[in-house]
DNA sequence: GGGCCGCTTTGACTTGCATCAACGCCCGTC
DNA sequence: GACGGGCGTTGATGCAAGTCAAAGCGGCCC
């Protein structure tokens, strides 16, 4: 840490740690302390972060890439919880318990993470209420967003789940002009985070496009008409 | 607080939250500061404590009774998230953020609960960082609750689920010898705990009557052979 | 006791979705 | 350029579980 090698490494973890929403408007003198007690850490696609029952190292925040935090029973099938993407972190849960990680995470393409350690936080939290209550509230976020997974497995179909997914990423609901992006992931892994499997997707794709909802062109999605596609989720949901 | 009569009920309150798990092993003194932050209410059978999206007034602890924290979608149906019973306590995520509480908390039957106030709380987890510690713990012991939700709701059928809930109630899994209890809510409420209308319930029931694994009368329910029916789990577990 | 309402059970039906299977397609490697 | 493997699409089939309907069965109030 006294060398300026190091220094130049501190630089850089803080910088990151500056682009997560958990450590937002933080003081540089905190930011510094939380950076003396990070490390970086590169997955590979494909390869495990941790796995379920691993004794916990710590928290996690993504800096580039993609996480997968799902569970597996032991017929060997994945429940997706959710995808972590840059600027957010996980597994905050961990730090208080003595129980390991309560899922796997799995790098879903080249990512680099941070890896805030878990003696180093709680001497920190210690002295620093304030961040603790930060971490509630991280926490509490993610209490949040299971809930709503909760609601979107068991109160919805595919149809439903889709609609609401495609939604969510047009800027203008209420808008007739078509948007179009690119999806950041195959269309199998997509499936499994909507909570169904390839084919089911691609049936249900299939009949928007029928609807002439949207276009599709390989990884392209075009939402033909947003204001109709929000139209039909608030009918799915309405009844 | 210094009248003689507000001091009694202090210490009614005291004592009431020693009882919590959250509060075990912790000082007289953090006990009595939390106490002075507290005040008690009752709720009756059916209705609410709070509704999604109202305002937070704090997070609670169930002192008696029963409370069943559930969402409801557009269309009316309801998804249990928990049923929260004597000494647990639940919506600490509301106290970190300005968003309201994120579902809806109905008394199951006469109800008495804790109201550990917002402001006061949040005052002495500043000043109290051990304090804040523990609550980090607390909510992430409802992360693992929900994570098990979602994983018992889309990775097992009704039957697995059922199979799951009894054993759980066997105090020795692998005796042969009939266990008896008695449900503590209507069959209908059971169901819908476990994710499911109370049609399916008492079909699931009845094929594990004809398998003579349990016996029901009423609201009396018997295993009758404990390690038969951690046998049939494991068996679904595990293809 | 009689009547009523809500819970429980059972049967018949419907449906959404997973699974299995087959085939075209793209893209890598040899 | 030929082969193989993973993805995506489509069709056929099976099944778990939700819905609708009808009929017992308590329990409770008048």
């Amino acid at each position: 840490m006294t060398t300026p090698l190091a220094e130049l490494k501190q630089i850089g973890i803080t910088n990151a740690l500056r682009n997560c929403q958990l450590f937002a408007g933080i003081s540089p003198a905190e930011l510094a302390a939380i950076a003396d007690i990070t490390t970086t850490k590169s997955v590979a696609k494909g390869s495990y972060l941790f796995r379920e029952g691993d004794p916990s190292m710590g928290f996690y925040i993504v800096q580039t890439g993609a996480i997968n935090v799902h569970r597996v029973n032991a017929a060997g099938k994945e429940q997706v919880i959710h995808v972590f993407r840059a600027g957010e972190s996980f597994a905050e849960g961990t730090l208080a318990t003595d129980k390991g990680y309560p899922a796997d995470a799995r790098a879903v393409e080249a990512t680099q993470v941070l890896l805030v350690q878990k003696a180093g936080i709680l001497a920190l939290l210690r002295r620093q209420p304030e961040l603790a209550l930060r971490m509630l509230g991280s926490m509490s976020a993610h209490l949040r967003i299971l809930v709503g997974q909760l609601e979107d497995l068991t109160l919805k179909d595919v149809e439903t789940r889709l609609a609401n997914w495609l939604v969510k990423r047009c800027p203008a609901l209420e808008s007739a002009t078509p948007v179009k992006f690119e999806l950041p992931m195959t269309k199998r892994v997509l499936a499994a985070e909507l909570g169904t499997v390839s084919e089911t997707f691609s049936r249900t794709l299939a009949k928007f496009r029928e609807q002439k909802l949207i276009a599709v062109k390989g990884k392209t999605i075009t939402v033909l008409n947003p204001s109709k596609l929000t139209a039909l989720l608030r009918r799915h949901l309405g009844e």
